[in-house]
DNA sequence: TTGACATATTCCCATATGGGTATGTATTAT
DNA sequence: ATAATACATACCCATATGGGAATATGTCAA
């Protein structure tokens, strides 16, 4: 297969970078495709393929004014995305949280061991972590 | 070109949906591969293949175990995207009272203005939006 | 209607996947 | 040392893009 389509959800579509800036610039308020183009230096019928990804998962809004169709980003598209981060939220606090933990700790065998030469590498009865192969 | 290498940052690590289910099960706990094998049900070959895409970006810690290897999501890593959607928040509350305030007009409207026929779609001296063409 | 202007699509092409299968590598058990 | 276990990679293949160029579509102006 390969990654699903692009078209299907909101993760998928923020992943492009170059759509998380059209974003940013349709946030403040709605634009024409022109302006797009200038303000990111793309090609117009880049743009045109971006917005029309960002629409089909409705992370952007579009009104016809004229020859001038204005865009402008639809936020609300984008909670289901905040709301799964959220979910990590405490799992990274609790882990700075052991992080300082292990750092104050660190800092006690320091003041009071004040020498262990022979530290065999065993925080916690594990092995090492990270970046093994 | 074609999309910018999953490899490079979180928001294309987590657009696979594959990926964001192995995050939200090694988030409680370290496991070994074999244990997301069976729980996501995915073959072998293709778990240690997202495990990989994960490592690089930084949204899982590897530690070696015997024979296993112990994965466990690394939640700091989400924070840039956290901190990224974030930024749309005030955003998406401000359209929400719009959509709320738009909502009280029209139940003023109702209430006063009893009967109105010829609506004429027009709600803001602009034209209609979204979903045209 | 014809022409200019603003966008959207279509084509073609190079590249990045993801899945499946086979194979390589590390580590423990016998 | 040899076999078994647990992962990681390499390969091959089908598919989803994204960019660039050319073309189609829609809207307004003369």
């Amino acid at each position: 297969m390969a990654r699903a389509a692009t078209t299907s959800d909101p993760f998928n579509a923020v992943a492009e970078p170059r759509r998380r800036e059209i974003l940013e610039y349709l946030a403040a308020s709605e634009r024409p495709v022109e302006d797009i183009v200038i303000a990111l230096k793309l090609a117009q019928p880049s743009v045109s393929k971006h917005l029309r990804v960002l629409r089909d998962v409705g992370l952007v809004h579009v009104r016809r004014n004229g020859r001038h169709k204005l865009y402008k980003t639809n936020a609300q598209a984008l909670r289901p995305l905040h709301e799964w981060t959220k979910t990590f939220e405490k799992l990274w606090t609790h882990q700075l949280n052991r992080i300082k933990e292990r750092a104050e700790q660190k800092e006690l065998e320091k003041m009071y061991l004040k020498k262990s030469k022979g530290n065999e590498s065993k925080e916690n009865g594990e092995k090492e972590h990270d970046d093994l192969d």
